[in-house]
DNA sequence: GTCTATAGACGGATAGAC
DNA sequence: GTCTATCCGTCTATAGAC
């Protein structure tokens, strides 16, 4: 119990030496990307063992079940987007237009979607198939980030538009968003272009006449 | 063979009895749903035979293998969005408006994938995970729809508008519509109010200058 | 912590009776 | 056309050795 300390170099939960820390993230990592490329069922605990040099009932040390395991990946994947997003927001400082954070909000999380984390790309395209016990546990998570979207939006329409609206413009934003996933294509397609596109589109909505 | 005619009252195909057709298309069928609500993977022909009050081997009578019954579900899926989307611009006219030729498109589009086909929405929720040579079958079906949204908002576009650009605002605006099966709730949402929302969008596209 | 071994369920597919 | 029976593979999960 030597290695055990209450919270170590690398930020690893007390009561889990540094060792079983660094197993745990390889299988989530391998999880992560045969989760993204494959989808929820045919990600195999077999598989994902493999990849990390390991057998499938070792993964059992680490999660109690595939759900489990799905759902802590899944789960980092809506923080560490959410986490990107709010870090992009705090950086361009509170005196930034409702305008200006939109826009950056959707640049980072292309960026993070699209390039930097199979974590955030496993969560959009396997959420609508897990199990229900699985969407559980992440529904709170998914409403954080939904809030925050909700706000950038609200705040980039302006008082005067109602939540209804907002609400609409929000599943049509990150709609286009994610499904990025399934089309964009990094040697033909830009990141900027798209965002670009999509501020476009936004602007249409400021400055007209109520219907 | 008595049976057998070129073409039967159900439209059937050359070789193929009435009754064969009919137990092909309730298969269809529900394998459709069960790929709408599970995914393709989830999909068993177990399952499936057994919602037609059928045993498994049965299904081996119709179809080839699994790969071969879920790329007959998509491609139906694909060709009656598009059919519909083509009937209603048919009755349009061809003195209406490329403005009005898009919303309708979008309303037949959401009114097909949402309410009356379990076999466009599986196709939309499947397509990513289903093995590749289902989706090679797919392909020049669904380039065609592709093309006919081109068509559709490079006319409202209007000729000023690039080619790039036509090509973000199609998958901008079909993914946001295809989106839609993962949160649109009839209870809480409405076609109407939704179309009407991605239409004020739209048109914040036109009558700008260019940047 | 990771291994081997295996239980137990379920999957797609095929053969042959009817 | 549909059934029964079955082959053979894969899966999650567990037990116990190391």
């Amino acid at each position: 119990m030597g290695e055990m300390t209450a919270t170590d170099a690398s930020g690893s939960v007390a009561g889990r030496s540094a060792r079983a820390e660094a197993s745990r993230q390889e299988i989530l990592a391998a999880a992560a990307g045969m989760m993204r490329r494959n989808g929820y069922a045919e990600m195999s605990l077999r598989d994902v063992a493999a990849r990390v040099h390991k057998k499938a009932g070792s993964l059992y040390y680490h999660f109690a079940s595939k759900e489990d395991l799905a759902a802590e990946v899944m789960r980092i994947g809506v923080e560490a987007v959410e986490t990107d997003v709010r870090a992009t927001l705090a950086r361009l400082g509170e005196e930034a237009s409702a305008e200006a954070r939109l826009n950056a909000a959707i640049e980072v999380h292309l960026e993070t979607l699209l390039k930097r984390s199979d974590f955030v790309s496993s969560h959009i395209r396997c959420y609508p198939f897990v199990p229900e016990s699985v969407r559980a546990e992440l529904r709170e998570a998914r409403r954080r980030y939904d809030r925050l979207w909700l706000e950038l939006i609200g705040d980039f329409a302006g008082p005067a538009t109602r939540a209804v609206e907002v609400h609409y413009i929000r599943h049509i934003l990150v709609g286009a968003l994610n499904q990025s996933l399934e089309w964009f294509n990094p040697n033909r397609d830009s990141i900027e272009d798209f965002a670009g596109q999509l501020h476009r589109m936004l602007l249409g909505l400021k400055g007209r006449h109520a219907r």
